[in-house]
DNA sequence: CCAATAGTGTCTTTCAGACATTATAAC
DNA sequence: GTTATAATGTCTGAAAGACACTATTGG
């Protein structure tokens, strides 16, 4: 563990700059770390995820979740880097980003030993511009089943898509991450279908609306409603200033 | 977004080798990436952290979270370098880790845009050696209050440690979590006692052993008490292959 | 009127929290 | 016996789930 190798890494500022320069302590230079997104939406009654075939190598021409490299200049944050990897390359503006989990092994990338900063993100279907990106086929929605995407993913992006619907399902268990999958205005039993639907299971109209008013996130448009040929509903929209809400219990 | 500048990348595979050369699409260079751990224990009833007062610049002399480069060559992934840096630092095998969170931008670290993986780790502090590391006075338990941490810490390791803190208490809510942080075997009133110093509330015991027993993640040992002068207590251990449980409801 | 869905009310069973009681050791 | 704490039992109020009922539209 005592390593005494005289070791050099880069200089970090400058980007550009190939001047390799001695950092303390960096005996090791950084392995190529990348952020991924996977952005989720419910469309037809069905989960979708985004995917893109790939450019370039590695695996080129493979579906893989957008991603790209972390842009020193541009990116604030980690989190500013995926929302600018996603518009970039898809062109979406998601309302909804969460840090998922960072995957970094040797076995990942061909290349070598990578890590990547996986990110989640949701999006009401009616907010999808069908003009996403340059190469608009290169880009698609895909269904989300139970055993995952259907087809073959670049590097460990299937475990980062499953881990994320694993969390999407986690989460709407206890919490009003849901409404991200909505537009700004819905109905309540428009956001009842969407926590069935991605729950897999009906649920008693009585029990879910009572949890939504103790939650108090929603609030009533004043005076509006979707009519149909039938009682209309009232629509709401989220509370100014509320971001996701944790329930007290199970739904 | 269409930057053509030819770039180079460096070759991940071979450390030391430090010939630049062309990768796909990596326009820039990754930025620098460590791993850092912030390690909880329970001592004199009180929740302890370690820090370490760093030995080389930035923040020679600062106090921060055991940390450190990813080795490519000897760890496995991003949780067996964590598991390394703190076995090397600190001379500590922790039994329960877990992946924190990822915190990058161009603030943190005077050297520019920096990104470290930051673990979460427990431990029984009946665990604890006294010999760790090589320098001993560099390593150090602190205690936390509700502000966190007294001394200043290096980068933005305050807000790491804070992070997790509030994992801990949030999953003490609902998880059998606090288990590591006693020994291998124990009491339940041991246990009570655990969940009742870290959620600052003392909790009703009726309640506390049903839901333990619901759980159903202990077992007794047979015919193993602990004396005292009174009624015996039964010890108890957690049953094989079982991880951290996550309850039914909050506790 | 009917059909369809929105929205509210009621009842029952379950369960968590509070508290009481019993058990078992040392002295 | 007393003291101290472990362990279990009982009671009660709150609340979740199941279900019934009412409300409001179009046709």
């Amino acid at each position: 563990m005592q390593k005494q190798k005289a070791a050099q890494a880069f200089d970090v500022r400058a980007k550009g700059r190939r001047t390799p320069k001695v950092v303390d302590e960096a005996q090791y230079q950084s392995p190529l770390v990348t952020v991924d997104v996977v952005i989720l939406t419910l469309r037809d009654g069905k989960l979708q995820l985004l995917l893109m075939k790939r450019a370039s190598k590695p695996f080129r021409g493979v579906w893989a979740l957008p991603g790209g490299y972390i842009h020193p200049e541009e990116d604030a944050d980690l989190e500013a880097a995926a929302r600018r990897i996603l518009l970039a390359k898809a062109g979406i503006e998601t309302p909804y980003m969460e840090q998922l989990q960072a995957f970094g092994n040797a076995q990942r990338d061909p290349r070598g030993w990578t890590a990547t900063f996986a990110y989640f993100a949701l999006i009401a279907s009616d907010s999808l511009s069908l003009r996403h990106g340059s190469n608009a086929e290169e880009v698609a929605w895909w269904d989300v089943n139970e055993h995952g995407v259907e087809p073959a993913l670049a590097f460990d992006h299937a475990d980062i898509a499953a881990s994320a619907v694993k969390r999407l399902r986690s989460k709407v268990e206890y919490t009003s991450l849901p409404v991200h999958l909505l537009p700004k205005k819905f109905t309540l039993p428009d956001l009842q279908r969407v926590y069935e639907q991605i729950l897999g299971r009906r649920m008693d109209k009585s029990a879910f609306r009572k949890r939504m008013a103790e939650a108090d996130f929603l609030e009533p448009v004043p005076g509006e409603v979707r009519a149909a040929s039938n009682r209309p509903a009232q629509i709401y929209r989220i509370k100014r200033g509320l971001t996701t809400i944790f329930f007290d219990r199970t739904i």
